[in-house]
DNA sequence: GGTTGATCATGG
DNA sequence: CCATGATCAACC
């Protein structure tokens, strides 16, 4: 009776069947999947942070860890998987896409990276507070989510904040209590990593890179919304 | 307890 | 260094 389950070795042709992919996944464990597709899974994440991301990118279909920049760029969706709580309640901010720290000329909410990324996201939650075992996380069920007219002008106004402040020159001035679903904070590897910028005087400066992340707030009336 | 800022691994 | 995948842990 049970069906031997094993990753995809193509991606998959439309959205409804990636979709049926991640649903046929839901109530496993990451052991679960682990095993099946012959992974060992960390004791901890402590040192392997992208590791849950990965291992579902895998049992989708995805491009394997070679070349990121979408995740199934022929559907025009984005992958996010997110940490939540027996409640369902979101555990964790949502990663984006890196923050230019110079808003190159031309630049608009229509055409920026943020927007394109966030035009189709499958959530997928995965069940497990810190204390949780990475093996014994449970994928939930999948949710797909389009921008509602409401969020996209919720985000563009955060998103046109947040980049005036950079064409100004007020990066320094930037933290993570602004915006009220985007927000943007620290990217890189430790604080040592620097690149360039534009100061309050238009001079060349050095600062630490930046990465819009989205509010757990947001997230949440989003995978509330089913 | 929740958020902000720092950090880890990997590939190009 | 940039960008992908995020979680950790100090702090308020």
């Amino acid at each position: 009776m049970n069906i031997i389950l094993q990753p995809p070795k193509c991606p998959p042709q439309d959205v409804p069947s990636l979709v049926k992919r991640a649903e046929s996944i839901a109530g496993l464990s990451l052991g679960e999947l682990g095993q099946l597709a012959g992974i060992a899974i960390p004791e901890h994440f402590k040192q392997h942070k992208g590791f849950t991301g990965q291992l579902i990118e895998l049992w989708l279909g995805a491009s394997a860890g070679s070349t990121p920049q979408q995740d199934f760029p022929e559907l025009g969706v984005e992958l996010k998987t997110i940490p939540v709580d027996a409640n369902g309640k979101v555990l964790e901010t949502t990663y984006v896409c890196f923050a230019h720290t110079k808003v190159p000329f031309g630049t608009t909410w229509k055409n920026s990276s943020v927007k394109n990324k966030l035009q189709q996201v499958l959530f997928i939650p995965i069940l497990g507070e810190r204390s949780v075992p990475p093996r014994n996380r449970i994928v939930g069920m999948p949710k797909l989510w389009l921008p509602t007219p409401e969020q996209d002008s919720v985000l563009k106004q955060d998103w046109e904040e947040l980049c005036e402040m950079i064409s100004l020159g007020q990066i320094q001035k930037i933290n993570a209590t602004q915006g009220v679903a985007l927000h943007i904070r620290p990217k890189a590897a430790d604080g040592t990593v620097l690149t360039q910028a534009t100061g309050s005087e238009g001079e060349a400066i050095l600062t630490r890179p930046r990465g819009f992340y989205l509010r757990k707030s947001f997230t949440q009336t989003i995978l509330n919304d089913c």
